[in-house]
RNA sequence: GCGCCCUUAGCUCAGUUGGAUAGAGCGUCUGGCUACGAACCAGAAGGUCGGGAGUUCGAAUCUCUCAGGGCGCGCCA
């Protein structure tokens, strides 16, 4: 309801400046009053319009306010500073709306938005850098289904590629290994097949140094996989497979869940590629060059070149789609599997059950048609799509947004974003606690970047470990009444919120070198702080015993005048602002506003709880008044947190 | 060489379409527990918003330029 009263607000504006100065200013910007005391909205239009009209901002000011009569909802307008004009809306009628949860269910959106996220190769454990991509995916994904929309989740795996392949040679020619040797090492209980796999490629990735023929066993790998129906292939489909299966478990424990998971053999063999191919050649998109250094391979121009409309092409703007051996790249993979999620490409995968959620959610792989299962549900076909991908595949996302556009899909191009974030790198001083040894240049860096390829980073399940060790002393310190089982339970439900709100408390684009000091910090801006005065509010209700649902709305009006109320009205603000900074979050690709919003409320809230007691409060009116005020904080936070995939333990 | 991103307090970061006195957290110093438990609160110190120029009534925000840092630019994925 607080974004309705700013509609009403500025369509009054709007209306009341076209009557008289015959003035239509499209949009007519609103922003918050630098303190509550000023009013809840302020207008500074005066003074773009003094010069149009001729006259003191201030002036314009008075003019507005004078003539623009009551609005419903406000209580008055009034001019301040240098011209700006602050509106105060009605306390005690905004109060009243949210104590009784008006306008809380969304609107439900038309169309089906496909989110993908995650996407790590399953060649080795995931990292601190995935959890980022996971994290912030899951997150815009509860954002937008709480806006209404309807979501696919979609975790994309690269089983055919490289990476696998390295560790299918390092498993044959480090390890001399059969494929039963393998599945022997995937059935143990005691290494982790993930973590097994993750030194074992640094090892492959070492090998190839030493000796640059070595790499032909990677050739050889790759291309028994890419071919099928061998032993090296079926040893790939088992180590990957039994990696995204424990990925899965990884991701579970942070509660992100998928429903699709499309593997690149579906689409090199279902020939997804030859669809797109032909479509790409109809269009024009991609031509054979016969000449120069790319002679022999099918190539699409280069952005600048396209975009300047020149004749010839010059070889520094052709990007190969097709190599001169026949094979396809993987911008031509990815341009395929696009037109399928738009559902332009004429084929659909083929779909197998691959894993069941505790709650009973359902996660789908691809599979050919002999194997697939009929009931699956309708995947693809959507009408947006956004893709968790870090910054530094940048040119290759615009690369398939071109190819849309050339093909003629502009809407499709267009309702396709790339949810570019920055890297989680290490401290120096993280980076030696882990044990590798920098050099003196390295030392002198703000944060060195992580690598698979050398072994080197912080593994996800190895930082959830030690942050929920670390959470249960503290738990144990101060819950002597519960029992084991209730301490770990309580001890995960904060360090599972810690590390979420972590990795969503900084802007996308902002590198995060990571530090287990900063990440291990339970104080201030953290996801527990959060949790904390949740649990706070809580414990008042439980100790009143009052439901926290059943508290009625009363006329708190005289409970928020004067300086008194202003400190309590700016909590009940804040809290009135959830939806608002959901849509926020989703225009601007940003999930940090939902962090900064529940650190906001979180604060507010803990002032209010130091300064007001509420349960020896002798007012019966304004205990009422005291126990609405937590009431909402305490929905309006849990909701904020829920929709970073963050929930509240019983006790802290 | 070309493209994208970054530079704000000692440290780590906010600052949405240009708006009122540039904000947090951590750290430092000072003070506050009678259970609505302090994973908290209050207060203090700490800023030429990388440098310079421009646009504007108004610039951390837009433009240009210089400096410093990062990341991409393959018949890899």
């Amino acid at each position: 309801m607080y974004k309705q009263l700013q509609q009403r607000l500025s369509e009054h504006v709007r209306a009341f400046l076209r009557r008289q100065y015959a003035l239509d200013l499209p949009n007519i910007v609103i922003e918050q009053p630098p303190r509550v005391e000023l009013g809840e909205y302020a207008l500074p239009l005066t003074f773009e319009l003094a010069k149009k009209l001729r006259k003191a901002p201030r002036k314009i000011a008075e003019e507005i306010v004078a003539g623009l009569g009551p609005i419903d909802g406000f209580d008055k307008l009034e001019v301040a500073g240098a011209g700006y004009i602050n509106a105060r809306v009605d306390r005690a009628a905004l109060a009243r709306a949210l104590a009784e949860g008006q306008g809380m269910a969304p609107e439900s959106q038309p169309g089906k938005i496909l989110v993908e996220h995650t996407s790590i190769n399953p060649n080795k454990a995931a990292h601190i850098g995935h959890l980022r991509n996971a994290i912030l995916g899951d997150t815009f994904v509860r954002l937008l289904r709480a806006a209404g929309n309807n979501v696919d989740i979609q975790n994309y795996i690269d089983n055919t590629g490289v990476q696998v392949a390295d560790v299918v040679v390092g498993f044959t020619e480090l390890e001399k290994k059969s494929k039963a040797d393998v599945a022997a090492l995937i059935a143990a209980p005691k290494p982790r097949f993930d973590y097994y796999c993750w030194d074992l490629y640094a090892q492959v990735s070492h090998w190839y140094e030493q000796d640059k023929k070595n790499l032909e066993a990677r050739g050889r790998a790759l291309h028994a996989i890419e071919q099928g129906g061998n032993e090296l292939a079926e040893m790939a489909e088992l180590i990957s497979t039994s990696i995204i299966k424990l990925h899965l478990e990884t991701m579970e424990r942070l509660e992100i869940e998928y429903d699709f998971l499309p593997r690149e053999s579906e689409i090199l063999r279902l020939h997804f590629w030859e669809a797109a191919f032909q479509k790409l050649k109809d269009h024009g998109v991609l031509y054979y060059e016969t000449q120069g250094k790319n002679a022999g391979c099918w190539v699409m121009r280069r952005a600048k070149a396209a975009a300047a409309g020149a004749e010839e092409v010059s070889e520094e703007d052709q990007k190969v789609i097709v190599r001169s051996n026949g094979t396809v790249g993987y911008v031509g993979k990815d341009i395929a599997y696009h037109l399928w999620k738009f559902g332009l490409l004429g084929r659909d995968f083929g779909y197998r059950r691959f894993h069941r959620y505790p709650n009973g959610h359902q996660c789908w792989v691809s599979s050919d048609y002999e194997h697939g299962e009929a009931d699956h549900p309708h995947f693809g076909d959507v009408s947006a799509i956004y893709n968790v991908i870090d910054a530094r595949q940048a040119e290759a996302q615009n690369t398939v947004v071109e190819a849309l556009r050339g093909m003629g899909y502009n809407q499709q191009a267009g309702h396709y974003t790339h949810f570019s974030y920055e890297m989680v790198a290490l401290t120096p001083r993280c980076a030696q606690e882990l044990g590798y040894t920098l050099s003196e240049d390295e030392w002198g860096k703000s944060y060195i970047e992580v690598s698979g390829r050398r072994g080197f980073g912080v593994k996800a399940d190895d930082l959830m470990d030690a942050l929920i060790a670390s959470v249960r002393k503290e738990v144990d310190s101060r819950h002597s009444e519960l029992n084991g089982e209730e301490r770990q339970a309580v001890a995960r439900q904060i360090a599972m919120g810690a590390l979420r709100y972590f990795m969503l408390k900084f802007t996308k684009n902002s590198v995060i070198a990571f530090d287990f000091k900063d990440a291990l910090s339970f104080e201030g801006d953290t996801g527990p702080y959060a949790q904390y005065a949740v649990v706070r509010a809580s414990n008042i209700f439980r100790k009143a015993g009052v439901e926290p649902e059943q508290v009625k709305a009363g006329d708190f009006g005289k409970f928020l005048e004067g300086e008194a109320g202003n400190e309590i009205w700016e909590l009940w603000l804040t809290a009135a602002q959830t939806s608002q900074v959901i849509e926020q979050c989703i225009a601007t690709t940003e999930p940090a506003y939902a962090a900064k919003h529940a650190f906001q409320l979180a604060q507010l809230f803990n002032n209010f709880y130091h300064r007001h007691r509420i349960i020896g409060e002798p007012d019966q009116d304004r205990q009422a008044f005291l126990f609405a005020t937590a009431a909402v904080v305490r929905r309006e936070l849990t909701r904020v947190l829920a929709l970073m995939g963050i929930s509240v333990p019983p006790v802290m």
